[in-house]
DNA sequence: GGAAATTTGTTGTTCGGATGGACGAAAGGC
DNA sequence: GCCTTTCGTCCATCCGAACAACAAATTTCC
């Protein structure tokens, strides 16, 4: 039971909602298990495991197929169970402060197909984006076959969101504050399917975690570097929100106190020395270009001694969230991966320096393993987690037929 | 299902074990439930409710009573379940820099018997330590009625301390580093019984989220204020504890890079500014008072002024503390309450200048509801904790007999 | 004051779903 | 080619939550 209301009761649906759900998300996981690898991993009986894939079968969610795959020793082999060729899919929309992103993502989170579009630097009106978000889902889900439904979509935001209604509360590169973004999709799109939102560092901590660099790792941290620079915290394996879903803002940390002015209004926030900007500053990029500093960096020519201040200052403010939040696994995102690809040894150094050696000699840091669709991917996971959550409810409410749906 | 591993599946022996927990942690935090709310707040049948609670009634934890109580509306009054008038126990431990405090806690958290014992600045040898604690223990344990069971001993330490094991990593003001008190105590005790070690910041959390300023808030820190800065963190009414345990040290975090000297090596951390030291030499207190540093501030009569940079610093690291993790709640324990009495104004006007408008907006800060008892309590909820999460087995390998078992 | 309404306790039954055993099937090892 | 090992399938079983019916205790209303 994942994240069940604390302090209810558990009744017998509740057990068979979280084992189908449990079941699903291994398959989700994996891509490909066996019946036998299911009993093992869950510590129920055979029989109880046959009778769930049986149950998702009928749900049209999975498939068994012929045993197939490497074989461990001797005795029958056990059969396969994998995801339907033709399954539920959620569209992910990676908003970033220069272009949108949209993803059909399946069920096992293969992108099967993808769109783009910039958008106006500044961000422009709401709903302008979203009529342009609006614009790419059409084209994602035009050729998805029509038997197939969705789920839902999942929508990643630069800034801070509010977790209970998904308000984006303020979005600095975009210049957006209070804005319901994910009713402005919903309005453009015609149609009523569920809509999540979150902030991009937790989403792309939380596909890290679950296809990524951290498998695996039920504690690590996604920096991601975006202009601005946030944190996705996933502590014992689940999301670390807070109270409005705002945990993880570590861009605004003091860093120098006679440093520069940060647009937050305070003076010396680390995002002023390891922010796009502040980057792009030390290595003479012209603005227009802060917000491919990513692909500025991954061409970057210059002495990386430019960089050295930088990367000093990044591994000082990894070792203030090292002691804070503990992590096993610290994921450097966005430009942040191309900054330490250049200044890793500054970066190692400071933190070894400044961070305290019992959370220091358990702690990694490593480049995504999603490469730049870290975002993208968790926008796909957070719109699947009602189907893992009860997979019979979340697809008695999925949408089919969508493309003639869309096309009106 | 609180913290059950996840991706194993529920089988129904973990039902059962999960709703008699429930049952009795609800019992245990309101002291006395009827049947009916019972009922209402765990969303089972009246028959599965009088089932689990005969069950809990034939373990000896709980006790039925005559309908008794405030009535709402029409009907017939529900019963009664209240803890045992004998029921089971467990020993807190608090060690402090400069005392040790052992309580004997009931199942319901009452303090039944208390004892303290100094302990020599520098802490001293843990093995004397141990022996010191094990004394107390004795001491409180040999009242309790001999069919009463000890379910467990809880252990506050004033450190770091590794989750998987227990192990005191370090704790800079006993002078201990990489320490197995657990195993120590119990060596010095002579009996075998669960004993769960944890630092004293997450501690005074989970005790003022079960018991204190925080019953009903899902997203608290506790800052407690012993010679050093710690936090405990609780999230989604889960405690946060990092990969290794270690998780809320923001005592380190950097605070001004042209401060003073820490301890941890490092330069300008926020401990050199709000640590116990700091706030003594602030105010011309003699450092032999620096661990009683509570007690001095509340008889403060000093000019007020001399506090007001400490209050400006308390209330900046706070802001940080906000913005990383978003709580609902910030607790102030140990000194820092006697602290904050003094400098409120300073502390609320620093927080509410560097922390963000969204984080802000929902955060309170307040005084422990525990008094100086967090951290004690807190130890007591630990200890107790398996008994929650499955009570037939932590009552099976309790201990009956303890006072004739443990003079001998 | 009495009857109706309301809510709960109790008891016996039902039912959902996990479990376990028996048996056959499909592989590897010798 | 036979034995061993492991798995799928088909039962019967069992655990425990849910449900229904009735009795009990209290409030409310007339």
């Amino acid at each position: 039971m994942t994240a069940q209301r604390r302090g209810l009761g558990t009744n017998q649906e509740a057990v068979r909602r979280h084992n189908l759900g449990t079941v699903l998300r291994h398959v989700h996981g994996a891509g490909q298990v066996s019946r036998a690898e299911l009993t093992a991993l869950m510590g129920l009986n055979r029989s109880t495991i046959a009778d769930l894939v049986l149950e998702l079968e009928s749900l049209g969610v999975v498939e068994q197929t012929v045993p197939v795959g490497v074989r461990s020793g001797a005795g029958r082999p056990s059969a396969g169970v994998r995801l339907a060729e033709v399954g539920p899919y959620v569209v992910a929309v990676d908003l970033g402060v220069d272009r949108a992103v949209v993803a059909r993502v399946a069920l096992g989170g293969d992108v099967v197909e993808r769109a783009t579009a910039p958008i106006p630097s500044g961000g422009g009106e709401a709903w302008q984006v979203g009529s342009t978000v609006a614009g790419l889902i059409r084209r994602v889900v035009e050729a998805a076959p029509s038997s197939a439904p969705l789920l839902g979509v999942g929508i990643s935001v630069p800034g801070l969101v509010r977790r209970s209604d998904g308000l984006v509360r303020l979005a600095p590169n975009l210049d957006w504050q209070d804005v319901s973004f994910g009713a402005i999709v919903l309005a453009a799109l015609g149609v009523d399917v569920p809509v999540q939102l979150a902030n991009d560092a937790d989403l792309g901590a939380l596909a890290e975690h679950r296809r990524g660099a951290g498998v695996g790792v039920d504690d690590l941290i996604y920096i991601s570097g975006n202009v601005g620079v946030g944190a996705g915290v996933i502590t014992g394996g689940v999301r670390l929100e807070g109270a409005g879903g705002y945990a993880g803002e570590v861009g605004h940390l003091p860093f120098a106190p006679e440093g520069r002015l940060c647009h937050c209004g305070n003076v010396g926030c680390w995002e002023t020395e390891v922010g796009a900007h502040a980057i792009a500053k030390a290595i003479g990029c012209p603005e227009s270009d802060v917000v491919t500093l990513g692909d500025v960096l991954d061409e970057y020519a210059g002495s990386p001694r430019e960089l050295g201040a930088t990367g000093k200052a990044l591994g000082y403010g990894l070792a203030s969230i090292v002691n804070a939040f503990n992590p096993r696994l610290v994921v450097l995102g966005g430009y942040l991966s191309s900054l330490y690809a250049l200044v890793r040894h500054e970066v190692d150094a400071a933190l070894a320096e400044r961070a305290l050696p019992a959370p220091l000699e358990s702690v990694t840091l490593s480049l995504p393993g999603l490469g730049s669709d870290s975002v993208l991917l968790g926008a796909a996971e957070i719109a699947l987690e009602p189907l893992f959550a009860d997979p019979v409810a979340a697809l008695g409410t999925a949408l089919v037929d969508v493309g003639a749906r869309l096309a009106g």
